[in-house]
DNA sequence: CAGTGGTCTAGACCACCGA
DNA sequence: CGGTGGTCTAGACCACTGT
């Protein structure tokens, strides 16, 4: 079994899913989930807290913890999520085409980072991802071989980061994203169906893991019409 | 005086700011933190937790915190901020241009939310803002009368968000956001110095209390070539 | 007033890391 | 092995909400 926490927020994020706990409405205090899960209340608010921050309920001092509605359901992209998850969640089909993958040397804006040595070798991958039957999206990707010793075309096809956390067992921790709009390159042209635009958004990514080492550089070039990000955020007072 | 586990946060998030802790060094261990503060380990935990969800350290077990790199030093937009935060923080000379501002019924996009009634009525502000000259941004606001009873040109040219949290004592709480790409449309050609472009990038917000009442409707509207999005996201396991 | 969530304490045991 | 962070407990006092 897992944390207890992580237990009663599994718990409670499927009631609320159900429907059991409807938005608007109050949770049960912390001293009746106390009681209802056998813990301390500490563990409790534990569990309150993830879900406060993942935006399920929003806790009012004095009186109680209120459900939201469902924002979680309609985020295409928050956080670090794959494009596997996000169509997925889309229900559509998706198809991804694999345009280049070889080792390299790193380029010009990995030479820099920290993480990286000039002997460090870079996996390239260049993918065109198709959402009913358009090439809306162009992904490349560049990962670290000394993370990554090695890298297929059906792996690229599939996920490249359920590769990482499930057959790696890599831990992928944080990223820090840019998103901007760019003019249409060569390259989009080549492998994107840019009907007629002559703008892109792009994506840029840099993928950490647990001990805080690159992993991985991204970018993510998208058709401006079929861009949407969607983003829960809270005021942090500190 | 404040909490004790935010005069710890901000106490570290200082002496990182002030390179007295540097990036890839480690922070005291969370034992020497509860001597150096006379406090117990659970508060101190509390200040590294609220650290390391704002992207200053990353908490490694068996080893320590590390401190990264400053991620939050060049983040112009994450959260939930105001356009004078940002203006600010980029050192330009802003100015606001108040174009509009009436009390109106709901508009479309408002009158089916669940916070509003029929008889509720909006406050609807647009605004163009200037940064180095150049109207780059198209803001327009729409706030609920129930909760902000008045507003002036006076307030619009400064800051709203300031007017609602220092003046009226408002607390917003969360906002869920969308950025998605538009065409041009009068009215953007109208109020902004579009320059040749044919669209912008929207950013539509929907603004909460504390007590999860709808208080805002935002749509900011930027010039493609200006906007810039920058965001530090953590990987949740649950 | 009683009930709520917010903070804080002083312990405990565990899983993990490095020497 | 000792030191680290991760989880958990059983209490305590506080600030705030409603009635």
């Amino acid at each position: 079994m897992q944390n207890k926490y992580l237990t009663i927020y599994q718990d409670i994020v499927d009631e609320i899913k159900d429907a059991k706990y409807k938005p608007d409405s109050k949770l049960p205090s912390e001293n009746a989930l106390c009681e209802q899960y056998c813990t301390s209340r500490e563990t409790v608010r534990k569990a309150l807290n993830l879900l406060s921050q993942n935006g399920y309920i929003q806790k009012v001092r004095g009186k109680g913890s209120i459900v939201l509605g469902l924002s979680k359901l309609d985020f295409p992209i928050s956080g670090v999520v794959s494009f596997k998850e996000l169509a997925q969640k889309m229900g559509d089909k998706p198809r991804t085409i694999v345009h280049q993958l070889h080792l390299d040397k790193p380029n010009d804006t990995l030479i820099n980072h920290p993480s990286l040595t000039q002997q460090d070798r870079i996996w390239e991958v260049v993918r065109s991802r198709e959402i009913n039957g358009e090439k809306i999206i162009l992904d490349k990707d560049y990962l670290l071989q000394k993370h990554v010793p090695s890298l297929t075309e059906e792996i690229c096809a599939d996920s490249i980061y359920e590769y990482l956390e499930k057959d790696l067992r890599l831990q992928i921790s944080f990223a820090k994203k840019e998103i901007v709009v760019e003019s249409v390159t060569e390259e989009d042209q080549c492998y994107l169906d840019v009907d007629g635009h002559d703008q892109v958004v792009v994506v840029r990514s840099f993928v950490y893991l647990e001990d805080t080492s690159l992993i991985q550089y991204t970018e993510s070039r998208h058709r401006t019409d079929k861009f949407r990000f969607v983003d829960f955020a809270r005021r942090h007072q500190p």
